[in-house]
DNA sequence: TAATAAAATGAGTGAGTACTCACTATCATT
DNA sequence: AATGATAGTGAGTACTCACTCATTTTATTA
């Protein structure tokens, strides 16, 4: 299980080896489950000192949430989406397409960990919806915008799709894959993630309709 | 809140009683956070009546598992999906897919408080995930071959996409909906579900691409 | 080096939990 | 009505857990 790297966001240390630790035993056992015993004894330091740094077990996996949507929505998520697509000026949308794809399964395979905690917890919490939302999705929706604008003037993407109709065509197809690979990995011999993402970019961008519909 | 109805499976009045106590609290909570005794007062028994039927807090989950599987993939599920699909003898794919999806969006809105618990279970328990498999995509996967043959055979769905990623695609639209409409309801005003929808399957069946791509 | 401050410790605490069990109420059978 | 069987009860028990705090260790400064 991997812990994504927390260093170099000005904490201390015993600071970010308890939320290391937190991590890995929430991701390990859901958040109720968890004990703050075993957060301390993994993270290699006592209880009390959990409790130096933060008031109660609640603040820790808020701790958390502020990491992920920092590390989410800051480095991660906006860069990376606007590396990518500032890149696309003049490339193909099938290939944009893959480079993005890709690198949001390589994101997800990062901070699966994590992100099973959080979803967990929005399922539940209102609260942490509305972090999500204001932190991440709103603040995606912007760098979309501006790429979906862009592909239309190309004439790369139907000009009646909206840009909310675009991003939730291509998260689908994401979350559909990365679910597989991540709870069902065994059961499907998916022969090769590359294939596997080919078609799906393929379905995104021609439709499943035969000749005759 | 909505409570899935448990009568006539042969269970005791009382066990059904917190069978369906438990699904509403565990789906409030999450199962770690219930409580025994709010089961207990819930379901209107005392809290030794719930060890009469269950040997442990972990069995009444189980208990809801299996009633909700069976269910799921018994009941609803595959009857609900052989209907559609064997009365799509006729009709166009996008005939068939509106109905599919409007049917499947009144299920969740159905079964969402079961819904939640084992997605949960499930993201954290291989053999929760094992049950998922057999009882329901295994099953639900045979239905959807038979209705795949048919519809490249009438030339419906284009013959290089196999069963597989027609699910997937499908699927992967159909659970963006859904968790937008259950999660973040309020954040778009989704002017119209039947809109929507129309929308999506516009997009599965022709895909985003525009003219230049 | 001595004095002071800050950080870290871990045994202890009390609230709350899953589960037990001695007992009672209900019901069927003779 | 008496007997036995079954279902239901809820106070009690053993235990766990988040959180505290008096004490010790480490860092800082004079």
């Amino acid at each position: 299980m991997d812990i994504p790297d927390l260093s170099g966001l000005g904490l201390a240390e015993k600071e970010q080896k308890i939320l290391e630790s937190a991590i890995h035993v929430f991701s390990e056992k859901g958040f109720s489950a968890a004990t703050t015993s075993e957060i301390a004894k993994n993270a290699g330091v006592a209880e009390g000192t959990i409790f130096r740094y933060f008031k109660t077990k609640k603040d820790i996996l808020r701790g958390i949430l502020v990491q992920t949507i920092n590390i989410m929505s800051g480095k991660v998520v906006i860069e990376a989406v606007e590396k990518i697509l500032n890149d696309s000026e003049g490339k193909e949308l099938r290939v944009v397409l893959k480079e993005f794809i890709h690198d949001r399964i390589k994101l997800v395979d990062h901070i699966f960990p994590m992100a099973r905690v959080i979803i967990t917890e929005a399922l539940f919490h209102e609260d942490v919806r509305e972090a999500i939302y204001q932190n991440i999705i709103a603040r995606v929706m912007i760098t979309i915008r501006r790429f979906h604008k862009q592909m239309v003037e190309r004439g790369l993407i139907r000009s009646d799709i909206e840009p909310e109709l675009l991003i939730k065509t291509i998260l689908g197809n994401l979350v559909v894959l990365i679910a597989q690979r991540k709870l069902f990995g065994d059961k499907f011999e998916l022969d090769d993630i590359d294939k596997e993402v080919d078609k799906i970019i393929d379905v995104i961008l021609y439709g499943i309709a035969g000749d005759k519909e």
